[in-house]
DNA sequence: ATCTGTGAAGCACTTCACAGCG
DNA sequence: CGCTGTGAAGTGCTTCACAGAT
């Protein structure tokens, strides 16, 4: 059976709250209780779950360990994963910095950068390469998921390199709508495309169209 | 009529796609080029437009110019907005240096942290405030939206502090959900969240669950 | 001939509501 | 008695398909 990419898409948010929950010791939580902190029905939880197995004890709830063991396996979050950074403007370095990534699995283990200035030289650690060579790397060293950090001219064009390499995972900070085969999965983060979205709301209070 | 938040979040991307092709110096497109460079279909373009009003030509298609001119009337892209940036750390730096969001009508005018260390001193033109004195100085100074990029421990109370404040809209980095009144937009920027996502597909190839 | 605008149909997601288990 | 797991109902989003305009 074909599970929706939306519920799929959920359960990181449910491993989150799992996560902050064990670490307040708690040993029992209940589908009401996640769906308050989530802003989510208890409903589509406990259907979202189902998908997948049947975790909880009638009466009592889930177990957390439990229920977060299950969590990370069906996501595959018991691992490490490998990235590829490509960009290493201002973006790109913002990212390789953050702190965020490596706790959950995921380590950036190549990046990549088209500015001679740039290539050659150490960022935490990593040698920026030429994106140039980027297909002859990653053919050798394979890697789990691409970061697009360039602009969005570049691209398309990273993006089919990319593909090419067999990525079947996009990270893509770029303001473009990349066009990848379908077994791609591509995620945009855009924080100006948040924005735009949100004003709508905000015009006149009056004319709530 | 209730017009769905699905909808609401494509128009910007269409918005983004036609500021594309008019800097190209197109002057008419069809619902169905767009579709093919949005990855969206042409039913779903036309069905999102028609929510609003008839903007297309029977047998020619949309006026680039036009049709772009009414989508940021309805987004409300045609104006300045304020934003002030809650959490001056490695994040907030990176968020107060992009150069995504000035070209877009998204001015960040505060700037907020509560390390004494960092409090005072000056950042891309702008003083950093002490998050203490948050409801204070956007009481007099208001803003449109509120970036929230302090870590999870602090984020709600800055999430309720902003609320307090009357604020509408707010742009969550950090890596919670956010409790707000229905009538406050949130949109969330969470790589963490987009990866965890995707990982569940890399699984394998086998175990196509 | 072409492409929009749109009711109606189709499909997918969410919620309901309750049987069943602890 | 409380809470899960789940068919069935309900709701809402997307696609279809075509009348109508140019």
């Amino acid at each position: 059976m074909k599970i929706s990419d939306l519920v799929i898409d959920r359960l990181p948010l449910y491993a989150r709250a799992l996560a902050a929950l064990e670490s307040d010791g708690r040993e029992v939580v209940s589908s009401q209780e996640l769906a308050k902190t989530l802003n989510v029905s208890a409903a589509q939880i406990r259907k979202d779950f189902s998908y997948f197995g049947r975790f909880g004890k009638q009466g009592r709830g889930y177990n957390v360990r439990k229920l977060l063991d299950e969590l990370r396996r069906i996501l595959g979050l018991n691992r490490q994963w490998r990235l590829a950074l490509i960009g290493a403007g201002r973006l790109g370095r913002a990212i390789l910095g953050y702190e965020g990534f490596g706790p959950q699995g995921f380590r950036i283990v190549e990046a990549f950068d088209s500015d001679p200035a740039v290539i050659g030289t150490s960022l935490n650690g990593l040698t920026i390469r030429n994106t140039a060579d980027l297909e002859n790397v990653l053919a050798k060293n394979k890697v789990d998921v691409g970061i697009v950090a360039v602009p969005a001219e570049g691209a398309q064009r990273v993006i089919d390199s990319l593909v090419r390499c067999g990525i079947r995972a996009i990270l893509n900070y770029a303001p473009i709508a990349a066009q990848v085969p379908a077994a791609v999965q591509v995620r945009r983060v855009d924080p100006v495309l948040a924005l735009q979205g949100m004003t709508f709301y905000l015009k006149a209070a009056t004319d709530n169209e």
